[in-house]
DNA sequence: ATTAGTAAGTTACTTTATGTAAGTAATTAT
DNA sequence: ATAATTACTTACATAAAGTAACTTACTAAT
């Protein structure tokens, strides 16, 4: 019953992209490296579900996962050329939200 | 519990946006306005979900919702300015789409 | 040597979101 | 009266996400 008239490839790209939490990622993961506490305290997601979405980004060649064996041990996620590459489309959604949201909202 | 650093606006858009469905939904009307049972069967949501959606869409002023009275009836769903603002977002989405994933996703 | 602390997860369990399939309401055609 | 069509809604099942406690590996303090 798969009536997939749309473009594939759009289709698996907004399907990644439209998963809870993998814009806002995204969006820390573009100002610079950054370990899975610091992910997890800055925006509120549950460390299952940002284990999940870091695994599945790793898989897609979209976030790099780099591994410092100090102690206590430092692992750190950045965006690889593929996950830059997605900076477009938060800005454009940045801007969406500035010219169409209103400051205060509930 | 709630660490947010992040701009509450854009934090708004992502969250929109990264509903299952809703960025589809608005790649569908960019092309025009739609009914219920175009939308469901050209994209194989379930009626139940689309019909939250929609709703959602409308109440956030980025959907509109026109009745005409024949029969049987059509209602027809189509982009507010608001929505239409919405495009630059799904062309990012589309350019990324091309570029960096293979034509051949199974 | 035991206790405590920290980072990066994982596990078991609960709550929420989505899918499925059948049902409803209004209208017209047969 | 029965069937057909559109636009939903409802009840129930499955999948995804949240919560909190637990694990592993290492070090530092008592």
């Amino acid at each position: 019953m798969d009536q997939s008239v749309i473009c594939p490839r759009f289709e698996k790209a907004m399907g990644m992209m439209s998963q809870r939490w993998t814009g806002l990622v995204i969006y820390q993961l573009l100002t610079g490296p950054k370990r899975f506490c610091t992910l997890e305290t800055s925006m509120g997601i549950s460390g299952r579900v940002l284990s999940e979405r870091l695994k599945d980004l790793e898989t897609h060649g979209i976030v790099k996962r780099d591994v410092y064996p100090e102690t206590p041990v430092r692992i750190e996620y950045s965006l690889t050329e593929k996950g830059q590459a997605l900076k477009p489309i938060i800005k454009e959604i940045e801007k969406w939200s500035q010219a169409w949201l209103p400051v205060e909202s509930d």
